[in-house]
DNA sequence: GTTTATGCAAAACATTTGCATAGTC
DNA sequence: GACTATGCAAATGTTTTGCATAAAC
């Protein structure tokens, strides 16, 4: 029996299957999973969601996901690394360091200023990786609302 | 007997002395083979090259090299946390992709453009995480050198 | 029917912890 | 002498691997 999944999750199974990767139950579990989560994740998190699923499978598939680029790596203030739905290219995240919700930072013009950067130092730029980290619109509102009742 | 270390790992100890730690011997070693890496590590090459100490030594040791900031996390193209030498405060790293050497990137004007970008979006900024990669000079060099031979 | 994916158990790593002993201040 | 650090072994946590079985194309 084939369980419904919703269109992101289909898109998921689609693009794997458009490379060349069979589209089974359990990736389909997995891209559901993926897809309805709110904020970034660890392979943990995703083992304790599809507790019927194996181990192996579970670190097999999140693998695939990153290499073909449907799902990206973060990194975690501390250093942890965790995963997200990844939508598109390049890009980076704004991560809100309070609720953990990630937006996306698209056509950053950092690309310039880090070009001039290295070549100063006689380096030849050829990726980089920026994690933005602070607190997003909707957690700032909180605390405003907060201390508004508090006055 | 009291190892003789060099200039640079005994300022480490030196600092971890003000900090209220203690300058043991282990920590001396420790604290010379770092100070003798020319490229970023990770806890297991220094375990490689300090075999004499201990395994929680080391991680511990470690740990509290980096929350004293004097060594620093770098993180590689490929997701993995190595460690190196951190002599400032907050900086980035130019990480050469070929011989794993690192620059360090002071006064780098990318906090301005993460502001702005950042309240664009209604973020409010608290930190990033910013690695360069790319090749260094003397890897540049090298292969121009190598064509210029085979012309 | 052929090929790929899964699940399990075991293996391989990486890091942490408890605790008795040794070293530093 | 009091307190901190070390080393060991064991525990923990995470990711990988081999292989027989099952599922997809």
């Amino acid at each position: 029996m084939r369980k419904r999944i919703n269109a992101l999750a289909e898109q998921l199974l689609d693009t794997l299957e458009q490379k060349g990767y069979r589209s089974t139950e359990p990736r389909r579990a997995m891209a559901q999973v993926i897809a309805n989560q709110d904020k970034h994740f660890t392979a943990e998190d995703l083992r304790k969601q599809l507790p019927s699923l194996g181990r192996a499978t579970i670190f097999r598939s999140l693998k695939l996901l990153v290499e073909t680029g449907m799902v990206c790596r973060v990194l975690l203030e501390d250093g942890d690394l965790h995963y997200q739905l990844s939508h598109r290219g390049h890009h980076h995240h704004l991560l809100c360091v309070e609720c953990g919700s990630s937006q996306d930072l698209l056509g950053c013009d950092i690309e310039d200023l880090l070009q001039q950067t290295s070549a100063r130092h006689g380096f030849e730029l050829s990726g980089h990786w920026l994690e933005v980290y602070g607190r997003c619109n909707a957690c700032r509102n909180v605390e405003q609302t907060v201390e508004l009742a508090n006055a």
